[in-house]
DNA sequence: GAGTATGATTCCCC
DNA sequence: GGGGAATCATACTC
């Protein structure tokens, strides 16, 4: 006889059972003995049950329960369960770790979404700074923009991860309240609780796994278009080129500024002290490339200079005395053939 | 649309 | 880390 004959005739001995043998060890005893009823008439009983008024279905599940074989019965329909269902699924239960999930979990770690705060994902923003050859103390709007919203991101994932895992946790209570509740009318081995349990995890650990997806795809698109807007190139104003050439003119002996220059020009420009940076190393060597090119503008940026110097001079002439020398301002430069001072 | 100008990036050296 | 040089990518001009 397999299992499942074994079973089915297991439940017909016992749906056998009439109220007179409940009452009587004997009489069940007998009817345990019996052959095999027919299926038929045990679903008959089984609808006749719906005939009976609830006191009496409670009486008889009550008896049922105070039976002296039902634990016996119980732990056998147990053992049949888990042999004939649990064996065939336990196989796909036990899933390596999946690396998709893997990988997303990484991911979310290092742009400093997931794991411990880092100051709102500022080592990933300094990292794109520092990608995007900024600094990350320049304090640039994009900067900031970009830890503002890396961090809304951030708080959007836990809030929503918090919610999850809620939504579990109640979820999987429930179930397990249920199941502990029909364990007393129908055999629920502990092992198909935990499968019940697993099976509740996996699905919402599929949600999860959705949540983490979208959260990777918007902090994607948020480097990508932070780095694209670092990157898009745009001509800063004339005032700001002036006030750069102007400097790189006048100091066109050594054409370095010092980290407090550059603080002042970027301050002046309204840039950044790496865009100063990058503009003085851009002019060095395209001066140097073709020196004859940028006589023209040399000369124009000495001749500007001596009329603003002539101009301060002046001013300070009237607001002095006549006879005060010109002291103010840069020299009108006078530059060799290789651009030189 | 081609050529040029120019800001940004990358690699290398010191 | 700062600077030189090469290069990229985009804006601008004709």
């Amino acid at each position: 006889m397999d299992d499942q004959t074994r079973m089915m005739s297991g439940l017909a001995g016992l749906g056998g059972l009439s109220q007179a043998d409940v009452g009587d060890p004997d009489g069940v005893r007998k009817s345990l003995g019996q052959p095999q009823q027919d299926i038929g008439d045990i679903l008959q009983q089984i609808m006749a049950i719906t005939d009976e008024s609830l006191d009496e279905a409670q009486a008889r599940k009550h008896a049922l329960n105070c039976h002296r074989m039902k634990p016996a019965l119980f732990s056998v329909l147990c053992e049949i369960k888990e042999k004939t269902v649990l064996s065939i699924r336990g196989v796909q239960e036990e899933d390596p770790p999946d690396p998709q999930i893997m990988r997303l979990d990484n991911m979310l770690l290092a742009e400093g979404v997931s794991g411990p705060e880092k100051g709102g994902g500022s080592a990933a923003a300094a990292a794109a700074a520092a990608a995007a050859g900024g600094s990350p103390n320049d304090g640039s709007i994009e900067h900031s923009d970009y830890r503002a919203k890396l961090a809304q991101i951030r708080q959007i994932y836990h809030s929503e991860l918090e919610k999850y895992e809620q939504a579990c946790s109640e979820f999987t209570n429930h179930v397990m309240n249920l199941l502990r509740e029909q364990s007393r009318t129908r055999p629920i081995s502990p092992k198909e609780i935990e499968r019940m349990v697993a099976i509740i995890h996996r699905k919402f650990s599929s949600i999860q796994m959705q949540l983490k997806q979208s959260t990777c795809e918007a902090v994607m698109i948020l480097r990508s278009r932070f780095l694209d807007a670092r990157r898009k190139r745009r001509n800063f104003n004339k005032q700001a080129t002036e006030v750069l050439n102007e400097y790189f003119y006048s100091h066109l002996s050594n054409p370095y500024p010092s980290e407090e220059a550059k603080e002042e020009l970027a301050k002046k420009c309204a840039i950044t002290v790496s865009q100063v940076s990058n503009w003085f190393g851009n002019k060095r060597i395209r001066y140097k490339k073709n020196i004859g090119k940028f006589q023209e503008e040399a000369n124009l940026y000495a001749v500007k200079t001596a009329v603003d110097a002539a101009s301060v001079s002046a001013q300070a002439s009237q607001a002095n005395s006549p006879a005060t020398p010109n002291s103010g301002g840069y020299p009108a430069p006078c530059y060799t053939p290789d651009g030189r001072l």
